[in-house]
DNA sequence: ACCAGCAATCGTCAATGACT
DNA sequence: AGTCATTGACGATTGCTGGT
């Protein structure tokens, strides 16, 4: 249906072959810990910032890799100390998203730790084309078109939205230039955000313009929309459709790239704030054993 | 002013898991 | 099986900074 296959060969670079497993040094903070499998001495512990809480204990020269989990109270628990290389492999070749990840971390505990916000798609979807967007949009082909609504109240619910478009000789508002037949529309939403709309526009000799129907299906990033056209025969215009496909699909994934990164940067953020307050943990829980100690012995020597 | 080095950011591709 | 979301990798671009 979507031709999200049809031109992968075109315009692919050559492979880079990054099926490697993941690189795991990402981030890397070195924090103090008192593993509770391992007995008696405190060790650094290299905590390599992975979703996947693979981590690195290097202990008395040796580096192992080992599991580590946190207990809930910011206490690192060692649960696995040989993992095959096979079998991490296997662990790393996927990772949980950073949404995900950074849920569950604020879910488990968390002050300080904000939730990922779950997509705004249901509140970013249009909800009134007739009141936000320009009327008039120019296609690439220099054409001015009304977009009149066909039944107004169809316009300000979610949805399927129906709209037509009819040549009108007025103010052009804006269109980005496009493969042939289509047009970016741009418009303003309620909140004054851009969105696009890729549109592909086909113009009869008589100067009429097909009828679309716009959508928002959901699975669309917030914002975007759907233009299907009602009825394509030519090869040319099969042609048209798959640039518009494409389009589309860039569009998407260039605001799906946009949004993991904001979500990387959160969870990193994350747990940069996480280490502080562990570290802060430690150099407390280490005042408090010293205190102790000298508590202790200082009771000795009287007795 | 010019340049090189660097980091940050972005768009794109490809791989992968989840879902239908 | 097909589609979609997510994310690592890569290359391009941009802005900043220090050296000449």
């Amino acid at each position: 249906m979507d031709g999200s296959i049809d031109d992968k060969s075109e315009d692919s670079p050559s492979s880079s072959g990054s099926s490697q497993p993941q690189n795991l040094s990402t981030v890397v903070h070195t924090i103090t810990a008192v593993p509770t499998a391992i007995p008696n001495q405190p060790v650094q512990v290299q905590s390599v910032i992975q979703p996947t809480q693979q981590s690195v204990i290097q202990a008395a020269g040796q580096i192992q890799t080992v599991q580590v989990e946190e207990d809930g109270e910011g206490h690192l628990v060692r649960t696995d100390t040989d993992i095959g290389i096979e079998k991490r492999r296997e662990i790393l070749s996927r990772r949980p998203s950073y949404r995900k990840i950074l849920n569950e971390l604020s879910s488990a505990e968390a002050p300080g730790i904000a939730k990922i916000e779950e997509d705004k798609e249901e509140e970013a979807a249009i909800t009134s084309i007739q009141t936000t967007i320009p009327s008039y949009v120019q296609t690439s082909a220099g054409q001015t078109i009304q977009i009149a609504a066909a039944n107004q109240n169809e316009l300000t619910t979610q949805g399927l939205q129906t709209i037509t478009m009819t040549n009108a000789g007025q103010g052009a508002v804006t269109a980005a230039a496009m493969p042939a037949g289509t047009t970016i529309v741009q418009y303003t939403q309620g909140d004054g955000s851009q969105q696009f709309v890729t549109v592909p526009v086909s113009i009869s000799p008589a100067g009429e313009v097909q009828a679309y129907q716009i959508r928002a299906p959901s699975s669309l990033p917030a914002g975007v929309v759907m233009a299907t056209p009602t009825g394509i025969t030519s090869p040319q215009q099969l042609a048209e459709e798959s640039a518009r496909k494409r389009e589309l699909r860039l569009m998407k994934n260039r605001e799906a790239a946009r949004e993991c990164r904001r979500r990387k940067k959160e969870y990193v953020k994350c747990l940069e704030t996480r280490v502080a307050v562990l570290e802060q943990q430690n150099k407390t829980l280490i005042e408090e054993l010293k205190s102790l100690k000298e508590l202790y012995c200082h009771k000795a020597e009287t007795e």
